[in-house]
DNA sequence: GTAATTTCTAAACCTAACTTTAGATCAAGG
DNA sequence: CCTTGATCTAAAGTTAGGTTTAGAAATTAC
């Protein structure tokens, strides 16, 4: 009943459509752990096709890398994931979908009142939100102020 | 009647919030034009606060500086824009936001039924969207798919 | 008039998420 | 056995959006 040997990271990168390149990257990164055959390549588990599924639908979510990781910690580690860890760990997928939905709602709302009147004047504005984590690369400007319109 | 001789990079900087270095940075990619006095140093009009203001605000919104940039452009150019140029240019704004939120929401709706079940499997699932500019850098994955759970 | 700030330019550096390249090794087919 | 294709590692390159650095010139403050 020849267990199977494992799948190469190409038949990996075909079964996903991520570049092999990319299956490597995210090892270096801890979000998967194939084993090593006699040759010293890398073998991987059918659950780790699901595993790079998971990460893609996350990562269009908005999540990091690191994030990803950390909320892959939460599947069971002894042994092959079940639909129901998978279910588990979706939910914090979920809220963190809520909460993007929801600051995203939130500006919309302010734009309306705030650049909506073409006075752009902040701070006294709401789109000034500092704890908003739209922030993504760089360190970004801190907040945001304009004069009053006088021309 | 003194008319000013305009603001120096660090008084913009001062006023906006933004670094001095940001303002050259985005002075390079076409988004504000300021002149030179006699030594060489770049002087800023006052609406140019209300511009830098609403590059900031777009940001937020998930543009990118290209995007901003055309988005400017919709302004006079001859004149300082009134809040009515300020407003038109927001539409468009507003609705790249409706956009993202809507894409959102679908993906949310999405992962109720999808990987809420546990089944991963892509493309049956409608997480599959190839269309969705929530790609951000690199050139990230093209597809997605997972196979039928057997373990 | 001199010292302390600002500003100037060009180039290098930074993070995230990868890709590309180079040269070497492994695996599979005939 | 030999060739072709897949894989390996390490290092460098890429894009977006900036920051940092260095040395020089302009401004401002006293």
């Amino acid at each position: 009943m020849a267990v199977s040997e494992g799948l190469a990271i190409g038949a990996l990168a075909e079964r996903t459509g991520l570049a092999v390149s990319a299956i490597r990257y995210y090892e270096a990164q801890g979000l998967v752990s194939p084993w090593r055959n006699a040759g010293g390549q890398r073998r991987y588990q059918r659950a780790d096709i699901r595993r790079l599924s998971f990460i893609m639908i996350a990562q269009q979510f908005g999540l990091t890398l690191p994030e990803i990781r950390d909320v892959l910690s939460g599947l069971p580690g002894n042994r092959t994931p079940t639909p129901a860890d998978w279910q588990k760990i979706s939910v914090g997928l979920r809220s963190h979908l809520d909460q993007r939905i929801a600051t995203l709602t939130r500006l919309r709302d302010n734009l309306d009142g705030c650049i909506g009147c073409g006075c752009l004047s902040l701070p006294k504005c709401a789109l000034y939100n500092p704890d908003d984590r739209a922030k993504s690369h760089g360190s970004g400007p801190r907040y945001l102020m304009g004069d009053a319109p006088e021309d």
